[in-house]
DNA sequence: AAAACGGGGAG
DNA sequence: CTCCCAGTTTT
C-alpha cells in the first residue's frame, strides 16, 4: 500500500485546518452556501487562475442565477458568457448537466459522489470538490495544488501524470481529513498549494506545516511534485479569409466537436503538406463553401500556442471569384459592428480588434 | 496509457 | 522563452 506517516499526517491536518481558518483569501463562492454557484467555481477553475474566474464566475451567477436558468438558456448565450476561458467543453458540459439535474434530480444539485460523477464534466475532483465544500461530506478532494503539497510532505516519488497516482494521493488526502472539516480541510490543501507551496521558489518560511514536511527537511522541496515531461506543441501553418461584402464580412460556426466546438471564426485551415498558404485557403474555400477566392493581400499574422499545438494563422485580405456562399444558420454575413455579438476564440477575436479601420 | 482540449500569468 | 495552473473526456 500506500507508505506515509499517519501521525504526521494527522498533525498536518489539523495545522492545516487552523491556517485556513485563521488566512483564507475573501473570495466570492466563499461566501455564498450555493451547491450550483460552488459548482460553477470549480468547474470555472478547472486549469484556471482564481483572479481570472471572479470576473466570470459573477457575470455567469447573474446572467445564469440557478440550475434552471442555465439548463433553459440558448447554447449560443452560455458560449459566450464563457469566451477567453478557454476549454469549452467545460461550458457545454456544464449546461448539459445542468439540464440532467433538472430531469433527474427536479433541479437540486446532487449530494452524493455517485450521482455527481454521473453528471458530463464533473471528475474526481469537481464531485469531491462540491460534495466537501458545500454538503461537507469528508471527501478528498485532489487538484494539481494538492498532489504538490502532499508530494513535497510526505516525499512522494510517484509521477503525477500517470492516471494511477491519483489514488495514492487520495487516500492519504483522505486520511489527513479532520472528521466533518473536509470543506475548510481541502480549501486549505489548495490554498497552500497555491500562495505558499507554489511550483517555484515555495514560501516555507511562512509554511504552517514546515515541522512535519519531509520535503524541506531534506532540502528538496523544488524537486517535487514529480513529473514526466510533456510534448512541446505541434506548429500548424493555419490560413483565414476577409471576405466582404459591403459592410459585412463572412463569419461561421465550428463543429459541434473538437477543438474550439461551436466557437465562431473566419473561413479558412490548415496548410497541407506541400502547399502554399494562398493554394490551402482556395482549397478551404472551395471544399467549405463551394466558392473560388482570390486572395489579394495579407492583412494580419496571428500566432496563437494551444497546450498541444501552435497555430500561425495568416490573415488574407479576399476576393470572390466565382461562385456565391450559401449562407446558413452557421455560415453567415456579419456587419463588422455585430461581430462582438458572437463568440470567437482568441485566435479569431485577435482579427476582430485588428478590423477597426477597414470599412 | 496517451492525447485532446484554451488561455493567461509568472519568472 | 518555459512552466504551470482549483481537470475531464476521448481514443
Amino acid at each position: 500500500m500506500i507508505e506515509f506517516d499517519r501521525k504526521a499526517a494527522r498533525t498536518a491536518g489539523l495545522g492545516l485546518l487552523a491556517w485556513y481558518e485563521a488566512n483564507k483569501r475573501d473570495l466570492p463562492w466563499r461566501r455564498l452556501r450555493d451547491p450550483y454557484a460552488i459548482w460553477v467555481s470549480e468547474t470555472m477553475l478547472q486549469q484556471t487562475r482564481v483572479e481570472t474566474v471572479i470576473p466570470y464566475w459573477e457575470r455567469w451567477l447573474t446572467l445564469f442565477p440557478t440550475v434552471e436558468a442555465l439548463a433553459q438558456a440558448l447554447e449560443s448565450d452560455v458560449l459566450k458568457a464563457w469566451e477567453g476561458l478557454g476549454y469549452y467543453s467545460r461550458a457545454r458540459n456544464l449546461q448539459k448537466a445542468a439540464q440532467a439535474v433538472c430531469e433527474r434530480h427536479a433541479g437540486v444539485v446532487p449530494d452524493t459522489l455517485d450521482e455527481m460523477r454521473a453528471l458530463p464534466g464533473v471528475g474526481p475532483y469537481t464531485a469531491g470538490a462540491v460534495l466537501s465544500i458545500a454538503y461537507d461530506r469528508d471527501v478528498p478532494a485532489v487538484d494539481g495544488n494538492v498532489f504538490r503539497v502532499l508530494s513535497r510532505l510526505f516525499l512522494i516519488e510517484e509521477d503525477i501524470m500517470k492516471p494511477k497516482s491519483r489514488k495514492t494521493f487520495e487516500s492519504i488526502a483522505a486520511y489527513m481529513i479532520p472528521e466533518g472539516r473536509a470543506a475548510s480541510f481541502n480549501q486549505g490543501l489548495m490554498e497552500l498549494g497555491a500562495t505558499v507551496c507554489i511550483p517555484k521558489n515555495p514560501r516555507c518560511h511562512n509554511c504552517p506545516v514546515q515541522e512535519t514536511c519531509m520535503a524541506f527537511a531534506e532540502g528538496v522541496q523544488e524537486e517535487f511534485p514529480v513529473k514526466e515531461k510533456k510534448k512541446p506543441p505541434r506548429p500548424v501553418d493555419m490560413t483565414a479569409a476577409l471576405l466582404r461584402d459591403g459592410d459585412q464580412l463572412l463569419i461561421r460556426r465550428r463543429p459541434d466537436t473538437g477543438l474550439l466546438a461551436g466557437l465562431w471564426e473566419f473561413p479558412g485551415g490548415e496548410r497541407a503538406e506541400g502547399e502554399t498558404l494562398e493554394q490551402a485557403l482556395v482549397r478551404h474555400l472551395q471544399e467549405a463553401h463551394g466558392i473560388t477566392v482570390q486572395p489579394e493581400s495579407l492583412f494580419a499574422t496571428v500566432e496563437h500556442t494551444f497546450s498541444h499545438l501552435h497555430w500561425t494563422m495568416r490573415v488574407y485580405d479576399c476576393a470572390i471569384v466565382e461562385g456565391t456562399v450559401r449562407v446558413s444558420e452557421d455560415v453567415r454575413w456579419v456587419p463588422v459592428d455585430k461581430l462582438e455579438d458572437y463568440a470567437f476564440p482568441v485566435a479569431h477575436g485577435k482579427i476582430v480588434k485588428q478590423l477597426g479601420g477597414l470599412l
